[in-house]
RNA sequence: GGUCCCAUCGUCUAGCGGUCAGGACGCUGGCCUCUCACGCCGGAAACCCGGGUUCGAUUCCCGGUGGGAUCACCA
């Protein structure tokens, strides 16, 4: 008979204290796929009991970038603060079972033990005085843990193999503060065992503490969860990704112009592999993601590569899943667009060549302005005199259209080149200019065709009386 | 400093004893071309060092070096 199979249980649990970071996203995104791979649970656990740092406003911004990014959680979001009675009861099952014990040393006294274990070249560390005092509730007692002082902890880890650490190096931590409050070591784990979590993948800065966390396990008799801890991402400089790195909040990248889609694809990379695979949409992700390719070493994030990225995802998807996005953009430009056939028509001609949507949206300003504004050096170098036959012919030609077609476009402009002896090349560049403005666009025939041809016609004439006027 | 982790092109990585060490970004030569891009073809570019183990090490072991993390009544 074969037990039942324990679904796997994720959870990602951020401290409210900032935007959600880059190094946030990835392990809240690994965590994620890894549920959903497995059709298991992933759980949204806000550790807000640091009441100094926290605040609402950072947990908004966490949601948010999560929700943009679209990850998304069955459970919670729970709050710690809330949740202290929950710790309380188990602190008292810890003291009653001799597993923790209330300690009356102060800071202070604590401090000076850990001058005098310096003094000797030894590891900085609470001495156990009260740890068989057998001590009583006190006002301003603390709680701690009492951890054996011999054998060793091994954290058997999916990604780093097992690491052993020597139970001599881990002294009776504090689980619980002399205000009443929990620390977080202890409210990790009962939070964990409460929900259920049965698989946590984090950043190897917690490496280090998963030993005391398991001795709390161990004294609960809980059940251990599987451990993965995933290298962190560094900056350019290979220090740990902070403010002096620049862009480091999910939030500034989306205002940069880059699809969600991009931005998991080009985490999900950073730290993992299938293969030589690089481009992943999100439901291939959920297929082939796995625990066994996680990286062993810190990675840089590189701002390149996931542009590189964001323009191959920009290409992948169609006009009208472009489109909200976009508008977001435009709108940040002062440019009021509508989600109708004319954008759709906009983003064709310029998905192709559009690392972002920022930029995107730059591009397709011409489209929507009302007056062509002339970059000066460009109007300097081609609204020229000698085209003036050229850009006549052409607004005189195209306003007889009908139908106004790419075919009909094409056509007038073949007359035009063996009536005037040009090249189409020396003529595309003043007819950009006229239209856009500027020496860089979509190609001619499409962007005219999304253009429309009143719009067309008046910008052609427009050059054709400053080139007069110039004159 | 103690403890722990890590180490393949500049960067992200594939590799799981025998490979011309592969891919991607970036850089670069060319093609395409109405601009800019896209696309296509080509190039330069890496196994940190020293010992072992082995017929054979990028790969396994040890040491060194380098980088990172962590040492709270923060999380």
């Amino acid at each position: 008979m074969n037990p039942p199979i324990k679904p796997i249980v994720t959870r990602f649990p951020p401290s409210p204290t900032g935007y959600l970071h880059i190094g946030g996203a990835r392990t809240a995104l690994f965590n994620w796929l890894y549920a959903r791979k497995t059709k298991g649970r992933f759980v949204l656990r806000i550790e807000d009991t640091d009441a100094a740092r926290s605040t609402s406003e950072s947990v908004d911004a966490i949601l948010e970038s999560l929700e943009w990014l679209g990850i998304d959680w069955d459970d919670g979001p729970y709050f710690q603060t809330r949740r202290y009675h929950i710790y309380d009861e188990y602190i008292e099952k810890l003291i009653e079972s001799g597993h923790a014990y209330y300690c009356s040393c102060t800071p202070d006294e604590v401090d000076a033990m850990r001058e005098e274990a310096k003094a000797k070249g030894l590891k900085p560390m609470y001495n156990g005085k009260c740890r068989n005092l057998n001590l009583k509730k006190g006002p301003d007692t603390v709680v701690r843990l009492k951890t054996p002082d011999s054998g060793a902890t091994v954290v058997e880890d999916i990604v780093k193999g097992d690491t052993a650490f020597r139970n001599s190096e881990i002294d009776d931590f504090i689980i619980r503060r002399s205000d009443g409050s929990a620390m977080y070591n202890l409210a990790v784990v009962i939070d964990d065992i409460t929900m259920g979590i049965n698989t946590i993948i984090r950043g190897d800065d917690h490496l280090i503490n998963t030993p005391k966390q398991m001795l709390i396990y161990s004294a609960l008799g809980a059940d251990m969860p599987i451990f993965g801890h995933v290298p962190m991402v560094l900056g350019s400089d290979k220090t740990r990704l902070s403010k002096r790195h620049g862009a480091m909040s999910v939030g500034e990248y989306r205002k940069m112009g880059f699809l969600p889609d991009a931005m998991i694809n080009y985490l999900v990379r950073l730290g993992w592999s299938h293969g030589d695979q690089e481009f992943f949409d999100r439901a291939e992700l959920i297929d082939v993601f796995d625990l066994e390719h996680l990286g062993r070493s810190a990675s840089m994030f590189d701002t390149d590569k996931l542009m590189a990225l964001n323009s191959k995802h920009i290409q992948k998807k169609t006009p009208e899943e472009l489109a909200g996005p976009l508008l977001f953009h435009l709108n940040d430009l002062g440019i009021e667009a509508k989600n109708d056939a004319f954008t759709i028509g906009a983003i064709q001609t310029l998905q192709p060549r559009s690392k972002t949507l920022v930029e995107m949206a730059e591009g397709a300003a011409f489209y929507y302005k009302d007056e062509v504004e002339y970059d000066k050096t460009a109007a300097d170098k081609f609204l020229l005199p000698d085209m003036l036959p050229v850009l006549e012919k052409s607004a005189e030609m195209i306003d007889t259209l009908d139908p106004y077609t790419h075919e009909a476009l094409e056509t007038v402009f073949k007359f035009i080149i063996e009536e005037t002896g040009h090249k189409f090349g020396k003529i595309a560049q003043p007819l950009r200019v006229a239209v856009t403005g500027t020496t860089v666009s979509p190609g001619i025939f499409e962007m005219l065709l999304v253009l429309g041809k009143e719009k067309t016609i008046k910008r052609i004439r427009k050059a054709v009386r400053f080139i007069q006027d110039k004159a």
